[in-house]
DNA sequence: CTGAAAGCGCTTACAG
DNA sequence: CTGAAAGCGCTTACAG
C-alpha cells in the first residue's frame, strides 16, 4: 500500500495525497476529507508494511509442563526457516496486545488451544494466516489445525485395560465441553462397546483436568460400595490425583487398582509406580503446525489443512490384571 | 549527511556505499573498510535505525519444567510495557541466528543461564543491552544479572536437617563447575561448620542435575557401610533419583532417610512423600530481569546492576528426625 | 568488484 | 486547488 494506491483510489494525484499526509496547505477540504478517509480505512503508514520474519505463538494459558514442548518444537522449525518466534499469553484477547502484535507484522500466527471467531476475523482482515494447535473446541472446517488422535488414544487405553481382564472400568473425563476430552471419552465408550461391556453411568465422572480434579473424582469412585478395578483418566494430572486418592483409601496400584493417564508428562515416569499413559507427540505436533503456518505465511497451500498425529500407548507399571474377576 | 556525501568522500559510487550499509556482498574488503571507517566517523545512520519493541529471551537450553515459569514472568512484564518477547534456544551461538536476531532490532536481550564473552561483545558493539538471568557461571562485574540466594538456600536446607537432629548428612552436588551449584554446596559446608559438624568427604558426591544423576549418586551413598541419615540434593530432579534409590534399597522416606531438594518444581508436591525443598522464585526473578532489561533498553540506569532474590525453605514430608542418634 | 542506469516511494516547486 | 515534472535519498539489476 503506497500513496500511489491511495491517490488512484481517491481519484487524485500522488502529490495531493502527499500534502494531506504531511498536513500541508493547498488542498480543498473536500479532497482532504476523502483522502483522509481512505488513509484511515487502509491503515496506511508510510513505513513499508512488509511483514517481518516473525511467527506469533499465542497461548491461551501459558502454563503446565507441556508448554515447553510446544515452544521448543515451534522454535526449532522457525529457526530453520530463520524466523523469530514471539510468544504471548493473551496475544489476541486484549485489544492493545492485538495492536502490538499487528504492529510487529508477523507472517503467521500459531494459536494453541483456541482462537475465537472474532480473533480469526481480525487476522483474516489483515491477511495474516493462522493455524490452531491442539484445538480445545470444534472449529469451522476451514480453520487449519494440528491435533492428536484422541479418540484412538482413549480406545487404546481402554482396550489395554480390557485385555488385562478388567470389566468395571471407570473414566474420569473433563468437565468442560472440550473436544479432545469428548473424543477420549468416546474412545472409551467405543472400546467398551466393542467388548460387549455395559458402561455403568456411575463410573463416568467429570472433573477438572488437574491433580485436584482427579483426586476428588477418584475419592468418590473408590468410596462406592462396589469399586472399579481400573480408572482411565483424561490427563496425567488427574491420574496423579487418583494416585493420591488410592493411597488415602489404602489401595495399592496396580494390585488393587489399575490407572491409565493421558498426555505422557515427564512426571508419569517418575512416580511410583510409573504411570501407564497415552502419549501425545506434542513437540512433533507443534513442529508440524509451525511448518504449516510458515507455508501459509508464504502464501502457499499446505498439503492438507487439518492433521491429527497418532497417539501411542506407553505401558508402564500402573496397570495389571484385576485382583478378582470383577 | 547522505550516502552521496560518504560516497564522494570515499571516492566510490553511491551504490557501493549502499551495499556496505546493508551488509551486502560484492564489495572488496578494502573498499568496505574505507567506507565503514567514514560511516563510523560521521556517525551516519540511514533511516532512523529505531529498534522494535522486542525483548529477546535467549535460552541456552530450552527444556525442563522451569522454562515456562521464566517465559511467563518475562511475557507478563513485556506485555505490560507493550513489548513482544522473541524466544530462541541458541539465539546467539549460531551465526545466522544471531544475524536474524540483529535483524529484528530488539531493544534488549535477556539471556538465561549463560552468555559468552563473544556474545556479550557482539551485543555491546550493536548497542543492545543485556541481562543475565540465573547465571550458571561467574560473570565479570559489569554484567547485569538476576539470580537467587543459592548459598543461603543451601544453608537453610542443611540447618533444617541439623535442627531435626541429623549429623551424617550427605550432599549430592553438580558435577560441573556451575556457580549456583558451588554456592549451594558452600551453604552446606557453612551450615555444617556453624554446627561444629565435620564433613565426611565420602558424603559429598557430584552428579548430573538429573533424576538419573541423583539415582546413581544416592545408590552409592546408600550402599555404604554406614549410611547418611539425610541427603541434600542440588536439584529436585536429583531428589527424584534419590527417592528411587531409596525404594530400591528398601528404605522409607522420611523414616529411614530424609531428603531435601532444590528448585521447588511442581512435581515435588505430587510425589510420595511430598518433597521438602528450597524454593527459588523463578517467575519473580524472570520478571525482575525483564524489567531490568527494559530499563536498560530505554537507555536508563536500573537501580542496581545485580540482584539475588531470596530462596525460601518449603517444608513438606520428606524430612523427619533420624531414626537413631547417628 | 565496481558503478551507470533504472527504479522505488515520496516531496517539492511551479504552471495552469 | 490541482497535478505534471523534477528532484530527493536510497536500492536493485546488470553490464563491464
Amino acid at each position: 500500500m503506497t500513496i500511489a494506491h491511495i491517490a488512484q483510489e481517491a481519484g487524485v494525484s500522488v502529490p495531493t495525497v502527499s500534502k494531506v499526509l504531511n498536513g500541508r496547505s493547498g488542498v480543498s477540504d473536500q479532497t482532504r476529507a476523502r483522502v483522509e478517509e481512505l488513509i484511515e480505512r487502509h491503515g496506511y503508514r508510510k513505513a513499508p508494511p512488509k511483514s517481518n520474519n516473525i511467527l506469533e505463538l499465542v497461548f491461551h494459558e501459558l502454563a503446565g509442563m507441556q508448554a515447553v514442548d510446544v515452544i521448543r518444537g515451534v522454535e526449532q522449525v522457525a529457526r530453520k526457516h530463520r524466523f523469530g518466534v514471539v510468544i504471548s499469553e493473551s496475544g489476541l484477547r486484549e485489544a492493545t496486545a492485538l495492536d502490538d502484535m499487528l504492529e510487529r507484522r508477523p507472517r503467521a500466527v500459531l494459536a494453541v488451544g483456541r482462537l475465537s471467531e472474532a480473533e480469526r476475523d481480525q487476522l483474516k482482515t489483515r491477511g495474516i494466516p493462522f493455524v490452531l494447535l491442539d484445538p480445545a473446541a470444534e472449529q469451522p472446517d476451514e480453520v487449519p489445525f494440528v491435533g492428536a488422535t484422541d479418540w484412538r488414544g482413549g480406545q487404546m487405553a481402554v482396550r489395554h485395560l480390557i485385555g488385562l481382564g478388567h470389566r468395571r472400568i471407570a473414566v474420569i473425563t473433563s468437565q468442560t465441553d472440550d473436544s479432545p476430552g469428548r473424543a477420549r471419552l468416546a474412545g472409551f465408550h467405543s472400546a467398551m462397546q466393542a467388548a460387549d461391556l455395559a458402561v455403568d453411568p456411575a463410573l463416568v465422572v467429570g472433573a477438572a483436568l488437574t491433580r485436584e480434579g482427579g483426586h476428588g473424582a477418584a475419592a468418590g469412585l473408590l468410596a462406592a460400595a462396589v469399586r472399579p478395578s481400573a480408572i482411565f483418566t483424561s490427563s496425567d494430572l488427574q491420574a496423579m490425583g487418583v494416585y493420591r486418592a488410592a493411597r488415602e483409601a489404602g489401595l495399592r496400584i496396580p494390585e488393587d487398582l489399575s490407572v491409565v493417564g493421558f498426555d505422557d508428562l515427564p512426571v508419569g515416569a517418575w512416580v511410583d509406580p510409573p504411570l501407564t499413559t497415552v502419549h501425545r507427540p506434542l513437540a512433533e505436533m507443534a513442529a508440524a503446525a509451525a511448518e504449516m503456518a510458515l507455508i501459509l505465511g508464504r502464501g502457499e497451500e499446505p498439503g492438507q489443512l487439518g492433521l491429527e498425529m497418532a497417539t501411542t500407548l506407553t505401558v508402564r507399571d500402573s496397570t495389571a490384571p484385576p485382583r478378582t474377576g470383577n
